[in-house]
DNA sequence: TCTGGGGTCCTAGGACCC
DNA sequence: TCTGGGGTCCTAGGACCC
């Protein structure tokens, strides 16, 4: 038996949780740079706010109907995930935390005798009672049941939030409920070409033929339909390092000066350190991208990636941003104005297993040093300690007019209550 | 003026080997 | 007319997810 408990609104819902007198109200949290809608309330949705809405088409429209507006505060709903992760997990003796809002939990046959609504309920109450978090919760024989189950559990509101895919009628009944296009798994590509087909909804897609999925789909497809059959083909993969590590960022104004770029992908490419040091790996290549702002198309676009092999595997953010910046200037042409940059590391190894190289290897003074300024920003804050290279002045600062607190990672910011 | 960020997995095709 | 067969490794790009 799967579930697959999310959190309702997930963002929303944690602006909500620590401003209760938003309860019913209208609330809308928006992407970095406060650039576009990222997560609605229920009442948000229900006045037909699109999903990336962007705030500055939609700001008058917020203003005329109540609608509450955030920035992002995704250290706080990194930490409020956390919460809802380690209650949910000792519910279950396998889990998959799948992204912030959302897990697997696992039981083999023999411990799966439970009444899935009593579960589910115990699940609802626990979380919400120890964090303010409301969440739905799907069972099913597989992953991809669960996934649908889940969404029934959302869509009626009768269900209070619990629904059980548990035997073939209901599996049938949900399947051909389910429009193809929300299946998980199922993009806007495959969307559109099923439909062409006349697969309207999941049922029909489990109608088709192995050979034809296999063919159109590949094996992901193929995958996905023995999922909804009811056999298990998907299973909880809970992975702890991540492959790859990305920071990227828009900017509030263009820049078009190397100088301001190189700055930029300096600090990317030290935060990508810093990540790759908490799960204790090493990258050996680094990729950096710099492009144009592609909704503007007045102007001349640009947009170039390059990937840099490392001579040697590190994670010392000294060393990754020389090799970033050195992307960067081969990719770098002027008379551009930039809107977006980033940087990412790939071949992530553990650095318990880090191979030398025979001619040229990573100053070993860095794993100490890097300790070290990791253990001062992290006493001190975010930045205290930085590369000359990077930004000194804090010119650099990401749009966020409608931030809330670090309720609950930063002990200054803590909420008062008045008796 | 203003439009996010961070991931995974798979496949096709090229370059190479014997 | 006819032009082998069987592999590996790497990368870019596509499709998908939240």
């Amino acid at each position: 038996m799967f579930a697959l408990v999310d959190c309702n609104n997930f963002y929303a819902s944690c602006e909500r949780v620590f401003r209760p007198d938003l309860a019913g109200k209208p609330i809308c949290v928006l992407s970095n740079n406060d650039g576009c809608v990222i997560s609605r309330s229920d009442e948000a949705r229900a006045l037909k706010v699109p999903m990336a809405a962007p705030l500055f088409k939609w700001e008058a429209f917020f203003r005329e109907n109540g609608v509450h507006v955030f920035s992002g505060n995704f250290p706080l709903y990194g930490d409020m995930s956390n919460r809802v992760m380690t209650i949910l997990g000792d519910f279950s003796p396998e889990m998959e935390v799948y992204s912030i809002d959302e897990i697997f939990l696992y039981w083999p046959d023999e411990e799966a005798g439970f009444d899935t609504q009593e579960l589910g309920t115990a699940m609802r109450t626990k979380v919400m009672q120890w964090t303010g978090l409301p969440i739905s919760v799907g069972f099913g024989p597989t992953k991809a049941l669960a996934k649908i189950a889940n969404r029934i559990a959302r869509r009626f509101p009768q269900l209070d939030n619990v629904y059980a895919i548990d035997s073939e009628e209901k599996r049938l009944k949900a399947l051909k409920w389910m429009p193809i296009a929300e299946v998980w798994g199922i993009g806007r590509k495959h969307a559109k070409r099923l439909q062409r087909e006349g697969i309207v909804k999941a049922y029909d897609f489990t109608q088709l033929t192995d050979y034809w999925v296999r063919k159109n789909m590949a094996v992901i497809g193929l995958r996905l339909k023995h999922d909804l059959e009811g056999k298990p083909t998907l299973q909880i993969d809970d992975i702890q390092q991540k492959r790859n590590i990305a920071i990227t960022r828009s900017f509030d104004v263009n820049y078009t000066e190397l100088e301001q770029l190189k700055e930029r992908i300096t600090s990317f490419a030290v935060a990508c350190a810093e990540k790759l040091r908490q799960q204790q790996s090493d990258c050996s290549s680094v990729m950096v991208f710099i492009h144009t702002n592609w909704y503007n198309d007045s102007r001349p676009q640009y947009s170039q990636s390059i990937v840099v092999r490392l001579p040697f595997p590190t994670n010392s953010g000294i060393e990754i941003a020389k090799f970033a910046v050195q992307g960067l200037e081969q990719i770098f042409q002027p008379g551009y104005f930039y809107k977006k940059a980033g940087v990412i590391v790939h071949e992530l190894t553990p650095t318990s297993q880090r191979q030398m190289a025979l001619f040229e290897n990573s100053d070993p003074r860095h794993d100490s040093l890097m300790r070290s300024v990791d253990r001062i920003n992290r006493h001190f804050g975010q930045q205290k300690v930085r590369l000359a290279s990077q930004d000194q002045k804090r010119i650099w600062k990401m749009r966020q007019e409608h931030l809330s607190k670090r309720y609950t990672t930063n002990i200054a910011e803590i909420m008062t209550i008045k008796a």
